[in-house]
DNA sequence: CCCGATTGGATAGTTGTACTATCTAAGGTA
DNA sequence: TACCTTAGATAGTACAACTATCCAATCGGG
């Protein structure tokens, strides 16, 4: 197709077009003579990823320059590579393999998981718990414990899904399903608190208070 | 305490606070003259937050501001104080009651939950299938069925520990459960993949690929 | 009570991100 | 052949979130 329809099918304008391509997040067209070239689906579906990774994630254009990268190009390992994909997933914290992380390492070992001080989700972890704890709401222990297990169940779910044979889809897979679906569960979250809300207080909840 | 003490209490650096005091998110201290003013725990408390909600939350000062509006003031219906407060939460979308959103609509009557297109919730919701859609990686029945589950018992935890007779306090901890907790639980699906990945491909899976 | 440090208040400047617009020249197209 | 589209380059914009400076009025220790 030509960039007429590019623009048309992917619904980003034209300047836009033109600065991923510059920026190199987009590839460039084959091109057939000095003014014109063709582009394809993977065109298309480039523009979508990245459109979802601004928009509905919400990541700045270098995280999802490293998060292209990372699929077009994965590293050997794969945990690597996931661990990669996820240091500038928000909230972006960089993980020190050498620093300590208290209060991940404690919530950890109290459910009896792996703590890796280099994997920036722990980072991730740390940084959360100590903002609930500044904020004046630190997490329990119940809590805590009730999280866990949901949150394995769910991670079960993922990962029954993933494909185990080729590493480049996986690697895709792995990525896209952390970074996709985690503004699903939290939409979810909001709605189940809803629903419970109305649930327990009963149908004219809405208008009391 | 005086300024400068609010400022090592806090970490903020003074032309931030001063940056923050210009924009209405923090409180003047009490005047003691031209030159002095006296802050108090909660000026403490409200940096705690607002860096919070930017910088592990990752919001932009204007939703901030929206958040500490509904803490301070909230709206006699605790549901749309709540809902107004899910609004601004990333991945920020307006719910729009006239429009028609399909695909949550659609996810919700499959898991018996109220649909309701005023919620910004549902347009959230909405907005993350359609991206995970796009993106190739639809999300199919099973999923949805084995997330509900599990996000409706996170629900259930969250709920049981609201305190019920304050009704501004009550926002509060209904705006930063929702705000705070969700990187937590974020961070614990991350590291449940990790651990759960490690156990099903062995303790050398991080070296192999 | 004096002098350097601190503060409040105002204003201007900086940095970074993500575009958006314009221009030119060369094709392509009806 | 006359107009439309495109590639490629460059410049400009808009906004957010600070950051820096300046001034004048204190405040507080010696």
């Amino acid at each position: 197709m030509k960039m007429s329809e590019l623009l048309q099918r992917s619904g980003v304008p034209l300047a836009t077009v033109k600065y991923y391509l510059r920026e190199g997040l987009l590839a460039p067209g084959e091109s057939t003579g000095a003014t014109t070239a063709i582009y394809g689906e993977e065109h298309v579906r480039r523009l979508a990823l990245i459109r979802a990774l601004t928009e509905v994630v919400g990541l700045p254009l270098a995280s999802v320059r490293t998060i292209l990268g990372l699929i077009d190009e994965p590293e050997p390992d794969r945990f690597r590579t996931l661990g990669r994909a996820i240091e500038v997933l928000p909230p972006a914290v960089e993980a020190d393999p050498g620093a300590d992380y208290p209060r991940a390492r404690a919530a950890l070992a109290e459910i009896g998981q792996l703590y890796d001080p280099g994997y920036a989700a722990v980072a991730q972890l740390e940084r959360g718990l100590a903002a609930a704890e500044s904020v004046g709401m630190p997490m329990g222990t119940e809590r805590l414990h009730g999280y866990a297990r949901h949150v394995m169940a769910i991670a079960e779910i993922d990962l029954a899904q993933l494909p185990g044979d080729d590493t480049s889809r996986a690697v895709e897979y792995s990525v896209l399903g952390t970074a996709v679906y985690e503004p699903i569960l939290a939409a979810m979250r909001r709605l189940a608190h809803q629903d419970l809300a109305h649930r327990m207080l009963g149908p004219a909840a809405g208008e009391r208070d």
